[in-house]
DNA sequence: AACTCGGGGCA
DNA sequence: TGCCCAGAGTT
């Protein structure tokens, strides 16, 4: 696919949504770090229910932590991979206090040593908390990316390392949310709703159905 | 790169 | 019931 093309697809975006956003319910960099631990293999509608309770009863890293693991747990107990995703938070939140006075770092590397913290969640704080024009690749991403022909590649990094260099400068910022909502409702693993999709004439993937679909 | 982990939700 | 879901960690 050529640049000109790659652009098109972008400002089609942009029109149609210009100041796209997470769907996770967050009010602080800490907080939208705990919403996507959670998510990870987890709807983002189960982990928005299981938040709101949780980001109102301790919104801090110091709260939370003092929560325990039994109390942490029973708030996020209806999301799967909960008991492991409760002491990998727990121990994040130890981490922010005694390493980064509290709060999240600005930083890939040190995100990247937080437990359950992984590239994808460490670009999403990244991009969404701090403004970095990094893009998370996840299976939505990665789906949408090799079916329309904007990144094909072999693994998520494969697909985010030429995302990076191929997304025009002034939708990088953007492309991620852009992406992963499009991959969400439209740009669907099972059923694809491809006369839905505003940049049907664009995709080299349109009206193909899925493998394994029938 | 492939495999494991591990739980709710929905068809 | 079986398979999917805003992945991460290990081998």
């Amino acid at each position: 696919m050529n640049g000109e093309r790659r652009r098109a697809i972008f400002e089609r975006f942009r029109a149609a949504n210009p100041a796209p956003r997470t769907e996770l319910v967050y009010r602080t960099p800490f907080q939208l770090l705990v919403a996507v631990i959670l998510s990870a293999q987890a709807t983002d509608k189960s982990v928005n229910k299981a938040t709101a309770r949780l980001f109102a009863d301790a919104p801090t890293p110091a709260a939370m932590l003092a929560l325990g693991l039994d109390g942490l747990s029973r708030y996020i107990s209806a999301i799967g991979l909960y008991n492991t995703k409760a002491r990998n938070i727990l121990e994040t939140c130890r981490i922010l206090i005694e390493r980064h006075r509290g709060a999240v770092p600005h930083d890939r590397a040190a995100l990247e040593r937080l437990p359950g913290v992984g590239r994808k969640t460490a670009n999403v704080v990244l991009n969404t908390a701090f403004g970095e024009p990094v893009i998370a690749v996840d299976t939505h991403i990665f789906r949408v990316a090799n079916r329309t022909g904007l990144a094909v590649g072999p693994t998520p990094r494969a697909v985010e390392d030429k995302l990076t260099k191929l997304v025009p400068a002034e939708y990088r910022l953007n492309a991620h949310h852009w992406l992963i909502l499009h991959g969400r409702y439209v740009c669907k693993a099972r059923k694809p709703e491809c006369p839905n999709c505003i940049i049907r004439d664009l995709c080299e993937f349109r009206d193909k159905t899925p493998a394994g679909d029938p």
